[in-house]
DNA sequence: CGATTCACG
DNA sequence: ACGTACGTGAATCGG
């Protein structure tokens, strides 16, 4: 049978279906075009199964400026970046399908399928061109057809020569001849002005080509001839634009256009949400796990493993070969080799498979070994409950997936790979070359999974609290919620309503007492403290629904779900996520210990609650002004650098600067201004967000800004580049080569464009400052485990470590902890770590 | 389950 | 012309 290659317009069909489909946005990510395109991609792999796929695509795209200086308007070009966001996607995606993209310097895609159709051609393949491009109709002939796509996505023609000539009314001869005439305004050919299509068909049919309409042009009468013989040289040049040049040079090698392996990219098509696509694609091909694991290791078969003899044999087998574990709650996986070997658990009366204690005592031995894991902390704590050794890890595809992109919805394991052991090892080996090509493997292998360990020691650890004091608290907070609660019926005159729901107090406050209403919500009016804070003096009832407010959050938040939260020993395990934000932080859940309050006398006597075991103290380090220091170091700006080495106080020197006065004259208001400015660099400044930080006027909070950078013109040029670069590189990467990838700084939409902004400022300070204190946390873990030191961290808060360690070694750990964070790394400025230690949380602030 | 509010860095 | 300071998690309401 005569095979088939299809070669795809990936320009043309990446227009049809960015216009003909809504844009679907997916975390800020718009995939509209990319669907559209694998939509017609696969329907016509259906209809053709094509041995051979390549897709060819312009080396020009869409142009577009930079939106942060450059004032373009909504419209055309707003739709163009929305698009060209999308080309990387595709090329990612049609390169994880190991389909031949082709892109040639100075030649357009229909060169490339001209190419392709000739060497088609020459090696005997039929050729069907994927397009909706018009001027591929030209190639139509020896062996070559156009799949036409027509309206939206879903309708297309195939074209051979006679129905080109039924449906447009000219052979593909003629496609230029015609075009030469008519032009073609999408693609800039001018053709001959005041001559559309119905005229050029009828002069193509007397004449036949362009050549002879103008070798005849003295018989064409009236104003027509006119035109023709006026604009002769207009229409040769747009034949000849109009005219494909099948000589692209770009090797033709049959291995590389294999359709066969396109299965592979089911993780990537995961990736970008395109689940409908990734089915389809999974129903067309018959072993896609196969082929997912054909990309970077041999497939694997599979094999039961059904008794511990059968365990141990295959330990002994596989000693030095790189393995995989994946445990599910039916089965165990073990992947090694090409093979997958499948433990069947005992899971419940009626299964027949080995006891979960006898498959893991079983499987003892190969805990010595370096294996690839998927979430390696949960699988170390579940090894913990059961008494087991802990394995160290070669490699963990949660973290790795996490740096390549931190922003997924999920790290799951079948957002990626196959659930079992053979997709955490071909995942990982995938994964690999990718982390080498970003340069970001250092960054997995010395901080990330090191650190793993680090947050399972402290979820292991916990923090003692004295559930005395926080009862104590508990029945004082309940005691005031009830006064406050009735004052505020008193004071408003409306009893039984539901002070904790914002719609029945908006209702109280803005209908029934008239009170002038701020901000409002989606839903309503908005009660939040801001709000209330400028109605205090307009009505005595604020006051009490401000503290009611405080002291319900803390009695319900801080009091009752901690206490809900102690171990037998008194202790609270909080679980640190190490996948969990876009900057490289770590967060605490369940209870969230990175939220404890400290702002508000109240709310701080909480931390009178957590505590140290007995003989124990706390050692509780923080850097000072971290953010602020990494944004020094990044922009070199003399007066920050300066203001750090010489140790002054950031926010009074930053006041001396911008208000032009010695630094012994700024007055308590000047450093506040000169602190919220601070913060809001730290932040990605602006003019809006410091103007109601500070109430002052949005013009004065941008005059105010421009004497900064003034003043600081290092940090005005860091934010400008971060900006840039962010735009020009898709993402923002921190000293340790962390990245976030920001799409939003190429959206149409402004305040998408200017949040991107934003975040392309914060995300390398605030994710530099995670960096630091990720290393310092793996550097202290490993001097207190080498200096045998019973001290143990509990706790990190962004920017601060909670050790807990035996009184006697207070002093030396105290050192131990302050050094390992100061000279964790070198940076322009000095770092700096206050320590202090306690019996409590509270004594250490 | 989204919206609102508020605790932290 | 538009409406935001960056990054989190938890409790609560109400559809």
């Amino acid at each position: 049978m005569q095979e088939t290659f299809l070669a795809v317009d990936g320009n043309s069909l990446m227009h049809r279906a960015f216009h003909a489909l809504p844009l679907m946005d997916v975390n800020g990510t718009y995939t509209n075009a990319v669907h559209g395109f694998l939509s017609m991609l696969l329907k016509a792999h259906q209809e053709l199964n094509p041995r051979y796929i390549a897709v060819a695509f312009d080396t020009k795209v869409p142009t577009f400026r930079h939106t942060a200086y450059a004032d373009y308007k909504a419209g055309r070009k707003a739709m163009a970046d929305e698009l060209r966001s999308q080309f990387p996607i595709i090329k990612e995606i049609l390169s994880a399908m190991q389909l031949g993209v082709i892109a040639v310097d100075g030649y357009e895609a229909d060169d490339v399928l001209g190419t392709l159709s000739k060497k088609c051609q020459e090696k005997g393949l039929d050729c069907v061109l994927l397009t909706g491009d018009r001027d591929a109709l030209q190639l139509i002939g020896n062996g070559t057809k156009v799949l036409f796509t027509r309206k939206g996505i879903t309708e297309s023609t195939l074209f051979d020569a006679a129905g080109v000539k039924e449906y447009f009314g000219v052979t593909p001869e003629q496609v230029t001849d015609l075009k030469g005439l008519m032009g073609d305004a999408s693609d800039h050919i001018p053709g001959i002005p005041g001559v559309g299509e119905k005229t050029a068909l009828k002069l193509l049919n007397e004449y036949h080509t362009l050549e002879n309409v103008l070798a005849h042009a003295d018989e064409i009468k009236g104003k027509l001839g006119e035109k023709v013989r006026d604009h002769r040289d207009m229409a040769v040049f747009s034949k000849d634009l109009a005219t494909i040049r099948p000589t692209a040079p770009f090797a033709f090698d049959l291995d590389h256009f294999e359709a066969s392996r396109m299965g592979a990219a089911l993780p990537v098509l995961r990736k970008y949400q395109l689940n409908g696509i990734a089915s389809r694609l999974e129903k067309s091909f018959a072993l896609p796990e196969e082929t997912v694991q054909e990309e970077s290791s041999a497939a694997f078969t599979k094999d039961t493993l059904a008794s511990p003899a059968a365990i141990a044999a295959l330990i002994e087998k596989i000693q030095d070969k790189p393995c995989a574990i994946h445990a599910a709650p039916t089965h165990l996986t073990v992947a090694c080799d090409g093979v997958c070997y499948e433990i069947l658990l005992a899971y419940d009366m009626l299964s027949d498979g080995m006891s979960l204690e006898e498959a893991w005592e079983a499987l003892r031995p190969l805990m010595s070994k370096k294996l690839y894991v998927h979430d390696g902390k949960r699988l170390w704590h579940a090894l913990k409950e059961m008494n087991l050794p802990l394995p160290p890890y070669a490699w963990d595809t949660m973290l790795a997936a996490y740096l390549i992109n931190p922003q997924e919805k999920s790290y799951a394991l079948h957002t990626f790979a196959q659930d079992d052991a053979s997709g955490v090892l071909s995942l990982a080996m995938q994964q690999k070359k990718q982390l080498q090509e970003m340069g970001m493997l250092p960054l997995l292998e010395n901080l990330e999974m090191p650190l793993m360990e680090v947050l399972f020691s402290m979820e292991t650890e916990g923090f003692r609290v004295d559930t005395q004091v926080l009862e104590e608290l508990g029945r004082e907070f309940t005691e005031q919620t009830e006064v406050l609660k009735n004052k505020v019926y008193a004071l408003t005159g409306v009893t039984g309503f539901n002070l904790n729901s914002t719609q029945q107090l908006g209702k109280v406050l803005f209908e029934t007492l008239g009170l002038p209403a701020g901000k409002k919500t989606k839903s309503g009016y908005s009660t939040d403290a801001e709000t209330l804070e400028n109605l205090r003096d307009k009505h005595p009832c604020i006051d009490a629904i401000l503290k009611y407010r405080q002291v319900v959050k803390l009695n319900s938040t801080y009091i009752d779900a901690l206490l809900r939260k102690t171990d037998q020993n008194s202790r609270i395990h909080s679980s640190f996520d190490q996948t969990g934000t876009a900057t490289g932080r770590i967060s605490s859940s369940e209870p969230n210990l990175q939220n404890i309050p400290v702002r508000t006398p109240m709310g701080r006597e909480i931390r009178r609650a957590f505590v140290a075991k007995p003989g124990h103290v706390l050692i509780d380090a923080d850097y000072s002004q971290i953010e602020l220091r990494v944004l020094a170091h990044f922009s070199g700006d003399h007066a920050m650098v300066d203001a750090f080495q010489k140790a002054q106080d950031i926010h009074t020197r930053t006041a001396a600067e911008v208000f032009e006065v010695p630094m012994d004259q700024v007055t308590p208001s000047m450093r506040s201004d000169a602190k919220a400015v601070n913060f809001g660099l730290v932040y990605g400044i602006s003019d809006f967000g410091l103007s109601r930080n500070i109430g002052i006027s949005r013009k004065e909070a941008a005059a105010f800004i421009e004497r900064y950078f003034a003043r600081y013109p290092g940090i005005k040029h860091f934010m400008d580049e971060a900006v840039r670069l962010g735009y020009e590189n898709g993402y923002s990467a921190t000293m340790m080569g962390r990245r976030r990838n920001l799409p939003e700084l190429k959206s149409s939409n402004a305040n998408m464009r200017n949040f991107g902004e934003r975040a392309a400022m914060n995300t390398p300070v605030q994710g530099t400052a995670a960096d630091i204190i990720k290393m310092a946390m793996v550097k202290v873990y490993n001097a207190l485990k080498e200096g045998g030191y019973a001290a143990r961290l509990i706790l990190q808060v962004h920017d601060e470590l909670i050790i807990e360690a035996p009184e006697n070694e207070t002093e030396a750990v105290s050192r131990l902890l302050q050094e390992s964070m100061e000279q964790v790394t070198s940076l322009s400025v000095p770092l700096v770590a206050e320590v202090k230690s306690g019996e409590s949380w509270y004594q250490t602030k």
